[in-house]
DNA sequence: TCTGGGGTCCTAGGACCC
DNA sequence: TCTGGGGTCCTAGGACCC
C-alpha cells in the first residue's frame, strides 16, 4: 500500500522556564529548580524527580523537595529565549505552526529531498537549537501532528524519537488513554469507569459509543486520532483569538476597580500593539469555593480603546457586584475576543427594506473604487444591519 | 494539596431571521 | 392564522493544554 509520507515534526523544549534559570545560572544547574512562587509554574527535571510538577502548590513542592531552589519567573527572558528558537525552526522551514511559547509542529515534506531524511533534519535542529539558544529540546516526528505530538511526549526529556510509518498503531495502541490530545482528568476518568486503559482498547470501540459516552465532537475526535487518523495539516501564521489578563486575589481588602482597570489597561496595550481590535469583552470571576464563572458583553463595532473596553468591563463587573459580595472573590480576570484587525473599521448604512436591492451594491462598489476592491467586504453586522468593512485610513 | 496565568475549542439554550 | 426547519449570533459554562 502507497503510505504517503510528509513527515512532521513537533519540538517541545524541556522543562523550558526551569531550562532557562538554569542556562541563565550556571549555579543552578544540575539541582532541582522550581520557577513560581504560591503554585509551580515549571520544575526542572532534578526536581521532576522528587514528585514535583507544574500546577502543583508551592508549599507541597517543598514538602517534597526541601532542598529546591525556587525562583521568581523573568517572563521577558522566557519569551525572548522563545524567539530565538522559533528563529531556529523557520530557519529550517517556513512551515511552522507554533502551539504555545514553547512547541511548535514542522512540516518539512518539501525538504526531505534537498536536505535529507527527516531524522537527520530533526537531529540538526536539536543540535541548533542547543548551540544557538542553549536549551535542551525534544522532537516527535510522525506522519501526522497527533502522532508526532505523542513521539516527542514518549521520548522527553533531550531526545529524539521517529514514528516508521509501517509502525504506527504498534506504537500507538500500547499507550495509556491519557496519551490522546484531549483527554484529561474527567475523559480519562470516564473511560477508566469503562475499563478502557489503553489507547488500543478506544481503537477498538465504535465511533457511535464513543459519541454517545464523550459527546459528539470529543468522541469522534478521539476515535480518529485512536486509528491515528488526523488529516490537520501544519498551518503557519495562525492568529490568536483572544487577549486576557487575570489576577489572584489574596485575603487582603481589595480596590477590584483599579485592579479592573490595570487588567483593561494592560491588554488593550497588547491588543494595540498586535493591530488588533476587539468586539466581546469577557469578566472572569473565581469565587472564594473556587467555582468558577464569566460575565460578557459583546459591542456594536469592534475597537481597541482602553476607555470603551474599561467601560464595558466595569458595567459587566458592577451587574455582578452583590453576587461577590455574597460569594466572596478569589480572582478578577479580563479577556478580549472577537479579534479583528484594528486597520479596518466597519460602516454601518442606513439601507431599510425599501430601498432598491441593489442600492447597497452600487454603494459598495464606488467604496471599492475609493479603497480598492480587495480591502472592501461587505460584513453582517448584528445579524441583520448590512455592514461593510474597509481600510481605516490615516486622514 | 489548596490551588497561577496564558490560551483553545466545544456545547447548549435563547433570540432572532428567513 | 398557525406552523416548520434551518441558520447565525450571543451568553455562559466546561474540558483541556502548556
Amino acid at each position: 500500500m502507497f503510505v504517503s509520507l510528509t513527515p512532521i515534526l513537533h519540538a517541545d523544549l524541556d522543562a523550558f522556564y526551569a531550562a532557562v534559570e538554569q542556562r541563565d545560572d550556571p549555579r543552578l544547574r544540575g539541582r532541582p529548580v522550581i520557577v513560581g512562587g504560591g503554585v509551580v509554574l515549571a520544575a526542572s527535571y532534578e526536581a521532576k524527580a522528587f514528585g514535583i510538577r507544574t500546577a502543583m502548590g508551592g508549599a507541597r513542592a517543598l514538602r517534597l523537595c526541601p532542598h529546591a531552589v525556587v525562583v521568581p519567573p523573568r517572563m521577558s527572558a522566557y519569551s525572548a529565549a522563545s524567539k530565538a528558537v522559533f528563529e531556529v525552526f523557520r530557519d529550517t522551514t517556513p512551515l511552522v505552526e507554533g502551539l504555545s511559547i514553547d512547541e511548535a509542529f514542522l512540516d518539512v515534506g518539501g525538504l526531505p529531498r534537498i536536505v535529507g531524511p527527516p531524522e537527520l533534519i530533526a537531529r540538526r535542529l536539536r543540535e541548533r537549537v542547543l548551540d544557538e539558544v542553549g536549551l535542551p529540546i525534544t522532537v516527535g516526528v510522525a506522519r501526522t501532528k497527533f502522532l508526532a505530538k505523542v513521539a516527542s511526549a514518549v521520548a522527553k526529556p533531550d531526545g529524539l524519537l521517529v514514528v516508521p510509518a509501517d509502525r504506527e498503531l504498534d506504537f500507538l495502541h500500547p499507550l495509556p488513554v491519557q496519551r490522546l490530545w484531549g483527554v484529561g482528568k474527567v475523559t480519562a476518568a470516564k473511560l477508566h469507569d469503562l475499563g478502557i486503559r489503553t489507547v488500543g482498547q478506544v481503537a477498538r470501540l465504535d465511533e457511535t459509543d464513543l459519541v454517545s459516552i464523550l459527546g459528539k465532537a470529543a468522541g469522534r475526535h478521539l476515535h480518529a486520532l485512536a486509528h491515528n487518523r488526523d488529516p490537520r495539516p501544519v498551518q503557519a501564521g495562525r492568529r490568536r483569538r483572544s487577549i486576557g489578563s487575570q489576577r489572584a486575589l489574596g485575603r487582603t481588602p481589595h480596590d477590584l476597580d483599579a485592579i479592573l482597570a490595570s487588567l483593561v489597561d494592560g491588554i488593550t496595550r497588547r491588543l494595540r500593539n498586535a493591530h488588533r481590535a476587539c468586539r466581546t469583552v469577557v469578566l472572569r470571576l473565581r469565587f472564594a469555593d473556587f467555582t468558577r464563572a464569566t460575565r460578557s458583553h459583546t459591542l456594536i463595532h469592534p475597537t481597541a480603546e482602553t476607555g470603551l473596553l474599561l467601560t464595558a468591563a466595569r458595567l459587566l463587573l458592577t451587574a455582578a457586584l452583590p453576587e461577590i459580595a455574597s460569594r466572596g472573590i478569589t480572582l478578577l480576570g479580563v479577556s478580549l475576543t472577537n479579534l479583528s484587525d484594528e486597520d479596518t473599521i466597519q460602516l454601518m448604512l442606513p439601507f431599510d427594506d425599501n430601498h432598491s436591492p441593489g442600492a447597497l451594491d452600487s454603494t459598495l462598489d464606488r467604496l471599492k473604487d475609493r479603497f480598492g476592491s480587495s480591502s472592501v467586504t461587505r460584513a453582517a453586522m448584528l445579524g441583520r444591519d448590512p455592514g461593510i468593512s474597509v481600510p481605516l485610513l490615516p486622514d
